[in-house]
DNA sequence: CGCTAGATTGATGGAGATCAAATCTTGTGG
DNA sequence: CCACAAGATTTGATCTCCATCAATCTAGCG
């Protein structure tokens, strides 16, 4: 999604880029141990505590030291693998998917750059869920002992991993209203209004964006079939709510989107 | 539900009694200042990481040092309360339950004795959702600041917290994949049999128990109405499935249930 | 011991699933 | 760089599960 929203945003602004690259994407697919570096990354906003001091900024590169490349459909874990560490997305996005024994499957999160995954694992110790990359994608890895002895004496970062955690019980609380109570159309409504907000957050258009899941995909994230999906999609087209050009969405009119 | 419990354990083992009470039901409902002890409490095992020395534990009583009666129908906390401690409940039940803006109401969860409360709190500083008592409760009251700090030097106690936040993560993952893919009959049949397991955890019956929330509750954690909820319990009595009479559940076929 | 909230059961309708078929993307290999 | 096959999307027709409306019935509580 980064991706293509990144070029896009290189077109408005042509010289000198405004918006600082997302990642620097690894020179082969073999580059797995390049140096990130919280301090210079575009997404610290995003995934780290306000306010850290340049010492503190130095503790943490020594323990988020590096990176992997999952290409498109491959995943970054799989249900059952033994739980080491947690990930933030640099670039590309993921899905998270919990596999019941009988077969039914179900979406329960889309990730994109910045976002955290894994925190799920950290209970079992052991991975709940498959994280699946949408596109080709780069994640930092943080490997969990290290992390908690990091936050045993900085306490910006102990508060910071309480509060992503909180963040992501509240996010499924207001999942499971979704699916609990809410008609196909509001799922949908509520489905595009989310990622919308998520895009503008990180610096991309909140009115034009790439879905880089498939129907079926946002069928099985929202608890629908994906025929369903594609009806709400033509439903809105007809209303002027959303311009849809198959991954293509162009949002016209958030507010009426809103009232669905 | 535990109290229920608690004198039907006490009915069929006469004398001594083998069940260790849950809690002490403070004398009068004004008790408000009691002092609980960690080291000494039933639910330890399920609130507590294992293997604490003597001095841990008098740091966390030193912290958990008081306890709050709730009666029934009344609040713990309220969303949008400010977020200053969790709470685990030492007695008693309660549903949490989350509020959108157009009067849409889901129930996130149910929560027993050696449950905790509270964790969507930390992200925004506050509330998150109702906390609402099924019966006459009694909950601790943990301090959220001062636990973080005894989180930073008692390492047993940290990987604990995040334990007990991650769990809620994968509990809510299930919970999604419930509302997301399974028919009204499954919903039901996963939820007396999580039920059950929770119960016989705690010490209590697997296959009897008192269900303290109405059908439009269980509905609403559900996502369907109170009638499918009936109609699905009456199905399983047919099926001897499970024999309910009211608010009195004893399931009859655990194998059975989860074929449905 | 009577009231009222909660539970059960039946009849009917509608949102979304399912089945089917045509059209459109996309990415892969030549 | 292009062609083509596999997969994705759209749209229509029909069916089914569950919501809705309605009428008792029951039991817990004051």
């Amino acid at each position: 999604m980064q991706v293509a929203a990144a070029s896009q945003a290189r077109h408005d602004a042509p010289r000198p880029p405004r918006v600082v690259p997302i990642h620097i994407v690894p020179r082969t697919a073999a580059t797995r141990h390049d140096l990130p570096r919280c301090s210079t990354c575009a997404m610290r906003a995003i995934c780290m505590p306000p306010g850290l001091t340049t010492d503190q900024f130095a503790r943490l590169d020594a323990v988020i030291c590096s990176t992997r490349s999952i290409k498109r459909g491959d995943a970054l874990y799989r249900a059952a693998d033994a739980f080491q560490s947690i990930y933030t997305i640099r670039a590309g996005s993921f899905k998270t998917v919990v596999i019941h024994r009988d077969g039914r499957e179900h979406v329960t999160g889309f990730q994109i750059a910045g976002d955290t995954l894994g925190l799920d694992g950290i209970s079992a110790g052991k991975q709940n869920c498959d994280a699946i990359a949408l596109e080709d994608s780069v994640v930092c890895i943080i490997p969990f002992a290290q992390l908690e002895a990091v936050c045993r004496d900085m306490k910006p970062m102990q508060h910071h991993i309480y509060q992503m955690m909180s963040s992501e019980i509240v996010r499924e609380s207001s999942q499971m209203l979704l699916l609990g109570t809410m008609t196909a159309e509001q799922r949908v409504a509520s489905f595009l209004l989310n990622l919308s907000k998520r895009f503008k957050a990180r610096g991309f258009s909140a009115a034009e964006f790439h879905l880089r899941m498939t129907r079926e995909e946002i069928g099985c994230f929202l608890g629908m079939k994906l025929e369903t999906v594609s009806r709400m999609f033509s439903k809105f087209q007809r209303e002027r709510l959303v311009h849809a050009n198959g991954k293509t969405v162009r949002i016209e009119d958030a507010e009426g989107l809103a009232r669905v």
